[in-house]
This record gives structure tokens, C-alpha cells and sequence, in this order.
DNA sequence: ACAGAAGCTTA
DNA sequence: GTAAGCTTCTGTT
């Protein structure tokens, strides 16, 4: 060994009991064998030895030994009988751990040393001498303070649990003395847990005071009697012997006479099939995956080997992990599977749902076994695990539902069913009047547990499971956090049973497959006016609620995930939920700038519209009626003015619907045409003029909806807070709310939208020549449909006739009824069934295609859109006829809106990826159904709508080839409204 | 304070 | 005739 090189010696045994108390138990899954600490050990050590960025060291070492006691019984109990006396047997489910732990030293290749009548850190003395006569540097990984007598220029100390290392500085912050006055300070201040005696009533404190004061032990000892206080004095003189005796017990050993000299410690390259053997006879997934990464082993090849156990009943002290065991056994290669599953080899998915099923109602919910994660260290614990087991459910409580808005408050994970814990993070305590709230105590600064988190939350090797994953993945985001990879079990029960009753919210998933109902939020934080927010809840319960929430979540995902594979929707959750929400959590954080100039002055005019056409109204009424109230309003118009044709809603109230305002407005009335007027400005101004500034972000300046993942039942989105999918357009009063959606100071909207898509979904799927010839020739299909019926040609066609078969087109896609259009066309119900008649004759395929969806439904009970996303319609058989006929109607839209919401998905999660590679810089914004926006700087409009375009109409392939093609027209402008 | 109905906006 | 969300009014809790 020379200068330069750099020796690692770990304090095996120390590490033994530490990370036994400091790690969450830790079961191996085929035989229930306690392995936290031998796991923790394996990934310390293979950190240290692989990667210098692992580590707050930042250094690999050359040299690497690990040491530990050899027994109990050591030359220490000869000088002082009571030495370590007092130590109870160790846990029964650490002893076995020991000689595991001894086995991974061997298997990872690297020197494993004891010495007879030694403790380890004797001779980690000696080697941190030798290394140092050496003139190497030393890192003792360890952060037992019995070792901080050895720190000094070449040698530092590394908490392995906490990541930290330990140097002089840290010595003195921690005892305020230097690590050479260590030893003086242990002399003074004894040991409870080693029972060496120290002086009674000196502490840390008083000891670091009284060594700076007069220098050493020594000379502390011969002037106590200039120790001012009476009774420091008295004891410091009536124990002086105590301190003597401790400062020898307490001062390490380091010339122990050692078999191995250093240049036996050179760090080799691990043995990757002998590791990896032990790694999986310890079941250790992800670790031994990481390794054979590491060393280019394919574990498929590595047998497991066989270790020995020892068994708490033939152990006989803590130190038994050396020699022969008394009693051993060789452990067979463990399945990948736990008990109750390994028998699944053969069986089908639907077995392993079932099984699953079961499993999840089995295990009873307790919410009071969660764990409250105070600390950095316990924190690491959890990760350790999670890391290890490779999944992890998780859930954030904020305090808002608004995800751009929301602060963190805390965090809660579950590794395994029951398995859960609450991180709180923002908790405050009293009700904050006052004093504003005081802080809970013994909470991790969320900068620090996040910085803990990230590695997690970032690891490609481990599941993250979220419910309703895309809130979480914006707030995680605004943090710096891109949570991957990821399951959302909310999008889970979305594919398998869109259209059953029952949404896909935690609450209704949890009743419905583990028949049980979690802790309402409104039970901890009240609700409404009395709402508290969460950060006011105690964390008791908070740990209750939230760590709940990530057990369900767990045992949501066990009981849903293997259902997908049963049904073979598999690719539709991975191809078309899951990958999508990543996207719109961008599109929704990037929001849209909206004008606040423009929504007040058209607010303003608005306002003067609706004030003048009151006063008219009021006028003809003769008296200040609510009219917005359509009770009031009705009585008014056919109660005591008696106008015609009045009917009455379901609720036996006169109808005063803008349809039939309308049709005695063309009769000639006056007074209707004003109300219509009045609710159109009045509508406009409440839904959209004064209520989206309210939307405005105070820190992006910009709105940001939020987008519903599960929210329909045919696969479309939803948009909401604001819902920016009906922002105006068929009115030139109402299209003036879209001039205020405009683009940042250089860049250009684009808006790109598909033409015709569900007609020409209709056309493929139903195959109709007709339609997909006028589709191929990009013709006017409205206009070529009333050709085809009316015998009318193309050219000059009056647009009557045009409009009629528009409304036929689009009621073929609304699952046609006489009913609905003759009501759309407003003429009597036999003239639209004559239509409808008339249509099947000139395009009988469209007939059959109505026919074979309304038997395949009924039949399964569900419908498919082309790329297989399943829609149910649970009461397609009902024996209520108008039920039923409602329930076919769906679900021939149903594959019509269900594959055109597919074909934009595919879109959009195509869109970022074509972009960039076309080094675009081109952002998604808005979603409307067949529309999309983005936001782009104006050099780069003209190569973005070639791009847009191309992903678009090819949004279909190469997972169906459409035998119609997809039409898009795009436009860019200042503003929405221009460019839509 | 909340729920449902009516009405209106979009694709 | 399909699919959504938001505002106002109204009656109940």
C-alpha cells in the first residue's frame, strides 16, 4: 500500500445492529427469513465499491476490508468484569443475519476479519495506523463514536446510513472536542449501553467544557479541586478511578497482532455469478438485477447458493456467525413468486386475478399500523426498501386540488400490503390565528426529503403506483421530480370497465374490490366552510388517511393489473392511457395566455347588452322579473301572457328552452327574441368573460386546465377549471372570447384539427364505398350524401337539401332515431323516418353496421373501438325499451367518438418525441376533441404545420391501417380565433 | 351548504 | 339522436 491509495474499513458488526433497528423488517418472500440488515449491507457495499458518485465519499476505494467482533468476550471483560455486561441476547430475528452477513462478505469477494480477544474497532485501529504508516488515506464506514478517536488528516468516518461523512469539523460539532480528546471525553463520560462508567453527572456537555478548560483528562484529574461547582467537583474526585479505568476500556487497541497485511485488501472486481448466486438465494430482485447489469452476468444463468442459516434457538450469543453453526441448512432456490402464487406456472392470467382477488380481501385494513416517517434516516429506510422490492405505491396530500397550485404537505408509500407510512412534510399545529401556526416538530424540510425522494421517484427499476397519477406528476414536477416509471390504477379500472357503473376514484375502487371504505377527507378536514386544509389535520390521522391511501393503492394495483392481461387490454392501458399522462400533465403546467384587457372590455359590453335588453324586457313584462329564473320566466310567457305553444318539462315547469323562445320569436312575439338575446350575453359574460381571469395564475400569468383522463366513457377527455373545450365559436359575439387567447409576444398559435374524423371512422369501420370514394377525392360528403339520397347533383345544390343530409350524417353518428331528427330538422317524425329509410337504401352498409353493433353489445355487453378500448353498456338488455334504445344509440356513438378519441391520442403521444427530433420547439397547449393548439415561436411556424400534420393523419398506423384517409387543417395566428 | 334541474357552451 | 362542464335558480338539509 502507498500514498495515494485510499482503504475502506467497515465496522461490520456495528453495521449489523444499526441497520437492524434503523430499517424496516424485511422478510424473504419463500421462507419468511429476516434479511433488512444483510440487504442493507449488500447495497452499502456495493455502492461504495462501484460508483464514487454514490456516495457523499466521492471517492472508490483501493484497498476495502470489512471487520467484525469475533465474540463478546474480549480483553476489555478482564480489565473490567461489567464491560459490556449489561447487554441483553439480540433480537431473534437479527442472529441468523449475522453469519448472512459474513456469507455476502465473501461473496462480494472482499476480506472478512476477526481477531480472537478483539473487538472490531481494535483492529480497525491497527489498520488505520498501518494504512497511515502507509501514508494511505482511510474511510471507516461507521459512525459509532467509539471510532471518532481515530479521525484525523488521513482518516474520515462515513455514515452509511445518513450518507454523510464525518472529518474533524464534524467531530467537534457533534462532542465539541477534537477527535484526539475523544478518548478523554468517553473517559469522562462513560457508556450506558457498553456499562464502562464514566464520572456520574458529567456529560458530553460538561465533558467537552471542563477538556477545553484544562486541557486533557490528566490534568483535569490532578486540579479538580479548581472545579468551582460543588458537586462536579465532588464526583469528578470521588471517581477519578472510574475515569481512569473508562479511558482504557474506551481507548481502541491498534497494535493487534494481524495475519493479513493491507496489500491483501486490494479491491478486486466482483465475481459476478458467485454474487449473484447470493443475492439470489437472499431474493434480493433488484439488487442482483443491478449487478448482473453491472458485470454483464445473465442471472438466468447463476444458480442460487446455498448458505447457511443459523437458528436463534442454537445460537449463543450476538457473535455467532463465525465457525461451524450448530445447526445449518441449505435453503433451496427460492421461486420468483410468492407461496401462494408459485403454483401459478401454467395458469392463465384469469387464475392469477383470482388468486389476487382473494389475496387483497384476505389481508384486513389497518389503519392503525401505518408509520410516521420523522426522520431523514428512517425515510432512507423505507426508499432502501422500496428500492429493493422494486415497487412502490405512493400518494402526495397538498393543499389544493389544483395541482398548480398545490404545496406539498406530505407524502405516503406502501411497499407491500399493510406496509405504509406518511412522510408529513408542512404540518402546522393550533389554529394559526395568532401566531400564524406553529410547525410540528420532527418533521423533514420537504428540500431535504425530496432530495431523499428523487433517486425513488426517478429510478427506472422501480414501479411507482399512483392513483389518478397526473396530479401527482405535476406537482412532483414544479419540484424537480420526474416521477417514472408509473401505474395508475384510477386509468387501470378506466380500461377494463369504462361505462360500469361506478367511477374510478379511490373511494369507489376500494368498495368495490377490497369492500372497504377509506377515511373520508372530510371527516379530518371538515368540509365547505368548515374545511381546515390538511396541513391543520394531526398527523396521527393524517398517517392514518394517506398512508391508507397508498395501501389501497398497492392492493388496488395487485387485484387490478393481472385483470388486464385476463382481458387482453394490456396494450390499450400501455399504448393509449398510460403514456398520455405524462403529456398532458406538460400541456396542462405549460397553461395558455389569456388576455385580461380584452375579457374586461368584452365584459363591459356584455354587461351594457344584457342592461338595455332588461329594460326592454321589464317594459313588455311590466314588472322587474328574474329572468333568469326559467320559472318565472315561464309563468310570465304562457301563464299570464299567454303565448302558444307551450310545453312542460319532466318536472311539470313550462319549457322556455332558446328552441322554442325561437320559434315564437319567428312567430312574430317580441318578447322571446329579447330573453334569447338577454341569456346569450349573460351566458357569455358569467361562464367566460368574468370567470377566466379568475384563472389566471399569479405566477405564470397563464390558465392552465385540467384535463380528465377517465372522466368519459367513450375515451375522450374532459377539460375542466377552466374547461377550455367549449370556449365559443358558432357566434360572433361568442368568437370574440377566442381573440383573447392569444400566443406570448413572438410566438403564433396553430391550431390543427381534424376534418370529418367520426364520419370517417363511420366510413372504414362500416365500409361504405360511397363515403370512402368522396373521402378519397376529398369531396363535400354532406353534399355527395343528399346526391346520393335526393337525386340531386353536386353542383348547385340549394342548401337546404345539403343541411338535411348534414343532419342525417351526423345522427348516424349520434345513433339515428326519426325522433331526434325530426326534432334537429324540426319537421314531423314520419318525414325524418322517411329519410332515415331512405338513407339505409342508398348505404345498407351503414345499416348493417348499426345492426351487427347493437347485437354485439347486447351479446357482451360492451363495444370496441378499432384499437380495442372497450366501452360497457350494462343496461343495453334492459326491458325498459327507451333504456335500451338509449343504450344502443351510445354505443353506436360509442365506437364512432371512442376511435376517433383514440386516433387523437395516439397523436398526441407521438407529437412531443416528432417534434423535438424535428428540433421544433413547437408546444402542445389544448385539446379539443378533434383539435389540437400549440404554441410556437414564429420563425418556426411553417416547418411546425408539416409536422403536426404528418403525426396526425397518420395517428392510426401502423396499428390499423385506415382504408379512408385523415384529413387536417392547421392555421396559425395571433390569437384562437383567428387561427382555429 | 348541497343537490338537482334547466339552460347553454363545445365536439 | 352521442359525449362533456359551468352557471343560475330552486328547494331541501
Amino acid at each position: 500500500m502507498k500514498k495515494g491509495d485510499h482503504l475502506f474499513l467497515v465496522d461490520g458488526s456495528g453495521y449489523i445492529f444499526r441497520a437492524y433497528h434503523a430499517l424496516p423488517p424485511l422478510t424473504r418472500k419463500s421462507d419468511g427469513l429476516p434479511t433488512s440488515a444483510v440487504l442493507g449491507f449488500c447495497n452499502m457495499v456495493w455502492k461504495l465499491t462501484q460508483d464514487a458518485r454514490n456516495t457523499d465519499v466521492g471517492i472508490v476505494p483501493t484497498h476495502f476490508a470489512v471487520i467484525f467482533d469475533y465474540s463478546s468476550k474480549t480483553f476489555r471483560s478482564d480489565l473490567y468484569p461489567e464491560y459490556k455486561a449489561n447487554r441483553s441476547a439480540p433480537p431473534e430475528d437479527l442472529i441468523p443475519q449475522f453469519g448472512l452477513i459474513r456469507q455476502a462478505t465473501r461473496a462480494f469477494n472482499l476480506p472478512c476479519l476477526e481477531t480472537e480477544g478483539y473487538e472490531a474497532d481494535d483492529l480497525i485501529a491497527t489498520y488505520c495506523r498501518l494504512a497511515c504508516e502507509a501514508g494511505a488515506d482511510t474511510t471507516i464506514i461507521s459512525s459509532d463514536k467509539d471510532l471518532m478517536q481515530l479521525v484525523g488528516p488521513t482518516v474520515a468516518m462515513y455514515d452509511p446510513m445518513k450518507d454523510r461523512q464525518i472529518g474533524v469539523p464534524e467531530v467537534i460539532e457533534k462532542w465539541g472536542v477534537p477527535p484526539e480528546k475523544m478518548i478523554d471525553l468517553q473517559a469522562l463520560t462513560g457508556d450506558s449501553v457498553d456499562n464502562v462508567p464514566g464520572v456520574p453527572g458529567i456529560g458530553p456537555k460538561t465533558a467537552a467544557q471542563l477538556l477545553e478548560q484544562f486541557g486533557d483528562l490528566d490534568a483535569l484529574l490532578a486540579r479538580a479541586g479548581e472545579i468551582k461547582q460543588d458537586k462536579r467537583r465532588e464526583s469528578i474526585i470521588a471517581n477519578a478511578d472510574k475515569a481512569r479505568i473508562s479511558r482504557e476500556l474506551v481507548t481502541l487497541k491498534n497494535d493487534v497482532p494481524v495475519s493479513e497485511g493491507l496489500d491483501q485488501f486490494v479491491l478486486q472486481a466482483p465475481d459476478g455469478p458467485r454474487l449473484i448466486g447470493f443475492l439470489k438465494t437472499m431474493e434480493f430482485t433488484s439488487l442482483t438485477r443491478r449487478v448482473a447489469e453491472a458485470t454483464g452476468t445473465d442471472p438466468g444463468d447463476v444458480a442460487a447458493t446455498a448458505v447457511t442459516i443459523e437458528r436463534a434457538d442454537t445460537a449463543h450469543g450476538p457473535d455467532m456467525g463465525f465457525g461451524a453453526p450448530a445447526a445449518a441448512e441449505n435453503i433451496p432456490a427460492p421461486s420468483d413468486e410468492a407461496p401462494a402464487e408459485a403454483a401459478k406456472q401454467g395458469d392463465t392470467p384469469s387464475l392469477l386475478s383470482a388468486l389476487r382477488l382473494e389475496a387483497a380481501t384476505a389481508r384486513k385494513i389497518d389503519t392503525g399500523a401505518y408509520v410516521s416517517i420523522r426522520d431523514a434516516a428512517t425515510l432512507r429506510a423505507w426508499i432502501a426498501e422500496a428500492m429493493e422490492t422494486g415497487i412502490v405505491a405512493f400518494d402526495i396530500e397538498a393543499s389544493s386540488p389544483d395541482p398548480m397550485q398545490a404545496e406539498l404537505i406530505g407524502l405516503s408509500m406502501a411497499t407491500a400490503p399493510g406496509r405504509a407510512a406518511y412522510v408529513p412534510l408542512a404540518h402546522k399545529s393550533g389554529n394559526g390565528d395568532l401566531l400564524g401556526g406553529g410547525v410540528v416538530e420532527n418533521q423533514i424540510p420537504i428540500r431535504e426529503a425530496l432530495g431523499i425522494l428523487k433517486p425513488l421517484l426517478e429510478d427506472k427499476s422501480v414501479l411507482k403506483i399512483v392513483q389518478e397519477l397526473k396530479y401527482d406528476l405535476v406537482v412532483m414536477s414544479r419540484h424537480g421530480i420526474d416521477v417514472a416509471p408509473f401505474d395508475d390504477t384510477m386509468l387501470i379500472s378506466y380500461v377494463l370497465d369504462a361505462g360500469t357503473s361506478g367511477g374510478h376514484g379511490m373511494a369507489a375502487l376500494s368498495e368495490k374490490w377490497l369492500g372497504h371504505s377509506p377515511i373520508a377527507l372530510k371527516d379530518l378536514a371538515g368540509s365547505g366552510r368548515s374545511f381546515v386544509g390538511f396541513d391543520q389535520v394531526d398527523i396521527d390521522k393524517a398517517t392514518a388517511y394517506a398512508a391508507e391511501h397508498a395501501d389501497v393503492t398497492l392492493r388496488l394495483w395487485r387485484v387490478l393489473k393481472p385483470r388486464l392481461a385476463a382481458k387482453g387490454l394490456v396494450s390499450v392501458y400501455e399504448r393509449l392511457e398510460r403514456p398520455l399522462v405524462p403529456v398532458l400533465a406538460r400541456m396542462e403546467q405549460r397553461g395558455i395566455s389569456v388576455d385580461r384587457q380584452i375579457l374586461s372590455r368584452l365584459s363591459g359590453e356584455l354587461a351594457q347588452g344584457a342592461a338595455r335588453l332588461e329594460d326592454e324586457i321589464y317594459q313588455l313584462v311590466g314588472e322587474r322579473i328574474n329572468i333568469g329564473s326559467p320559472k318565472q320566466l315561464g309563468d310570465i310567457l304562457f301563464g299570464r301572457m299567454g303565448l302558444p305553444g307551450g310545453s312542460k318539462t319532466k318536472t311539470g315547469q313550462w319549457s322556455t328552452s332558446a328552441q322554442l323562445l325561437e320559434d315564437l320569436a319567428a312567430e312574430g312575439h317580441e318578447l322571446p327574441r329579447k330573453i334569447v338575446d338577454w341569456r346569450q350575453l349573460t351566458k357569455l359574460k358569467s361562464t367566460y368573460t368574468d370567470a377566466l381571469p379568475g384563472f389566471v395564475h399569479p405566477d405564470t400569468k397563464r390558465v392552465h386546465t385540467s384535463y380528465a383522463l377517465a372522466a368519459t366513457t367513450t375515451g375522450r377527455l374532459s377539460s375542466s377549471d377552466p374547461n377550455l373545450q367549449n370556449i365559443p365559436v358558432r357566434t360572433v359575439e361568442g368568437r370574440k372570447i377566442r381573440t383573447a387567447f392569444i400566443a406570448d409576444k413572438g410566438n403564433k398559435l396553430v391550431s390543427a384539427d381534424y376534418s370529418q374524423i367520426e364520419l370517417r371512422v363511420l366510413a372504414h369501420v362500416a365500409e361504405i364505398p360511397q363515403l370512402k370514394q368522396a373521402f378519397a377525392d376529398g369531396a363535400d360528403i354532406h353534399a355527395i350524401t343528399a346526391s346520393e339520397m335526393f337525386n340531386v347533383p353536386v353542383e348547385g345544390m340549394p342548401a337546404e337539401i345539403r343541411r338535411r343530409a348534414k343532419a342525417i350524417n351526423f345522427g348516424i353518428i349520434y345513433g339515428i332515431s326519426a325522433f331526434g331528427l325530426a326534432n334537429q330538422l324540426s319537421i314531423p317524425r314520419e318525414e325524418a323516418g322517411a329519410y332515415i329509410k331512405k338513407y339505409f337504401e342508398r348505404f345498407p352498409g351503414i345499416r348493417d353496421y348499426i345492426d351487427a353493433t347493437k347485437a354485439y353489445a347486447r351479446e357482451y355487453g360492451y363495444v370496441e373501438t378499432i384499437f380495442g378500448r372497450r366501452i360497457h353498456y350494462p343496461e343495453i338488455r334492459s326491458s325498459n325499451p327507451s333504456v335500451r334504445a338509449f343504450n344502443e344509440r351510445a354505443s353506436i356513438n360509442a365506437r364512432l367518438q371512442g376511435t376517433a378519441a383514440d386516433i387523437i391520442r395516439r397523436a398526441m403521444i407521438r407529437m412531443d418525441d416528432a417534434l423535438e427530433k424535428a428540433k421544433l420547439s413547437a408546444r402542445m397547449l389544448l385539446q379539443v376533441h378533434d383539435e389540437l393548439v400549440f404554441e410556437t415561436v414564429e420563425a418556426e411556424v411553417e416547418a411546425t404545420i408539416p409536422v403536426v400534420r404528418h403525426v396526425m393523419e397518420n395517428a392510426a398506423m401502423p396499428a390499423v391501417s385506415m382504408s379512408v384517409p385523415l384529413h387536417v387543417d392547421a392555421r396559425a395566428a395571433d390569437n384562437w380565433e383567428e387561427a382555429h
